[in-house]
DNA sequence: AATCGGTCCAACCGCGACGGT
DNA sequence: AACCGTCGCGGTTGGACCGAT
């Protein structure tokens, strides 16, 4: 059978938005808010299809989006995200307050592709085009020596990446939200961050990492930044083997599944001492934004939960 | 002034993920 | 477990714009 269409295409206005539908897009979801996207054109009494509306309202009459040109620092965060994440638009915008998905795919297309390769960087792998490695490029690849933090069955390797967010503002909640949307991919390869304020790392040129390792399962990598910049997020990438999926679709099992759009993460909180932190680490599900560094009241439910565990168990060790 | 080619970006399309039943 | 509806993401496209000739 057949997907059904998502709308009556017969009854649609397609192409360019006019003012008016602008108008009544804005005054509809003022009063009402987001979602609902299917049943949302009818209720505007707009002659378009919800997916467009959600479209037009995300990339383009959002208030809190940021018109103009990108900035240099918007474009080495670009380049450095895309060089860790691929093309995960959605990830990488969720990092950029008041930038769209979209509006940074147009951009990488048009500006960021050709400004790696007058680097001489495929902006496709983001590696060398000679096939070498250059002092220029903005992420080097070397082995990473981990120490085993893990307690579950599933393999991961940490690994640190340095990552220059001179310019990271506090991200506008919506982007959190969206952010929470977006760890399907990084679910699916077992992919975890802890990004920290550790200004320590913007010293030591080395950024030096830890995590489990399994050297039969997991590949290890060290994603590290060259220290020319005056202030670094350390951001810690764990890679392993995907998470175990039930037989019969992708979802999670059910413990798992029980975390919505679920992360997971050694949840270790930035501002927890190290020997705290080491007892803390266990696999927990937290989601992006709260590992992203975002701070309490602009994250997700799941995390916000998971941050005051934390928190609990810092008091235990300083108590 | 007209034409052409390149660039940019808003919008569309198809697909996968998720949640509910 | 299977199915269905909805949402969100990433790739692609079409047309507007602009500079060169």
């Amino acid at each position: 059978m057949g997907r059904s269409p998502c709308c009556e295409k017969a009854h649609t206005n397609k192409g360019a938005w006019t003012k008016e539908e602008d108008q009544r897009l804005i005054n509809y979801i003022r009063v009402h808010g987001e979602g609902c996207w299917r049943s949302l054109p009818k209720a505007a009494g707009l002659l378009r299809c919800g997916k467009s509306c959600r479209l037009r309202w995300i990339n383009y009459l959002r208030p809190d989006l940021k018109r103009g040109n990108f900035t240099e620092e918007e474009d080495e965060i670009i380049i450095k995200l895309h060089s860790l994440l691929g093309n995960k638009w959605s990830l990488i915008a969720g990092r950029l307050p008041g930038r769209t998905d979209n509006e940074i795919k147009n951009y990488w297309n048009t500006h960021i592709k050709r400004k790696l390769i007058s680097r001489g960087i495929d902006p496709q792998t983001d590696r060398p085009l000679n096939g070498t490695t250059p002092a220029a490029a903005a992420v080097a690849m070397t082995t990473a020596a981990s120490t085993n933090l893990d307690t579950s069955t599933t393999a991961k390797t940490i690994t640190n990446i340095c990552l220059d967010f001179r310019s990271s503002a506090t991200p506008h909640p919506s982007s959190v939200s969206r952010l929470d949307n977006k760890t399907n991919f990084l679910n699916d390869h077992n992919i975890e961050f802890k990004l920290t304020t550790d200004v320590s790392c913007v010293e030591d040129t080395k950024c030096s990492s830890s995590g489990t390792t399994d050297e039969n399962q997991a590949p290890q990598v060290q994603l590290q930044e060259e220290q020319t910049t005056p202030s670094v997020l350390n951001l810690e990438l764990s890679i392993g083997l995907p998470k175990p999926k039930s037989s019969s679709s992708s979802r999670w099992s059910s413990t798992e599944s029980k975390v919505s759009h679920g992360f997971w993460a050694v949840a270790v909180p930035p501002e927890l001492p190290l020997p705290a932190a080491a007892a803390a680490v266990v696999p927990k599900p937290v989601c992006l934004c709260w590992q992203l560094g975002y701070k309490s009241g602009l994250l997700c439910k799941n995390c916000e939960m998971a941050l005051q565990k934390s928190l609990s168990t810092k008091d235990r060790f300083q108590g």
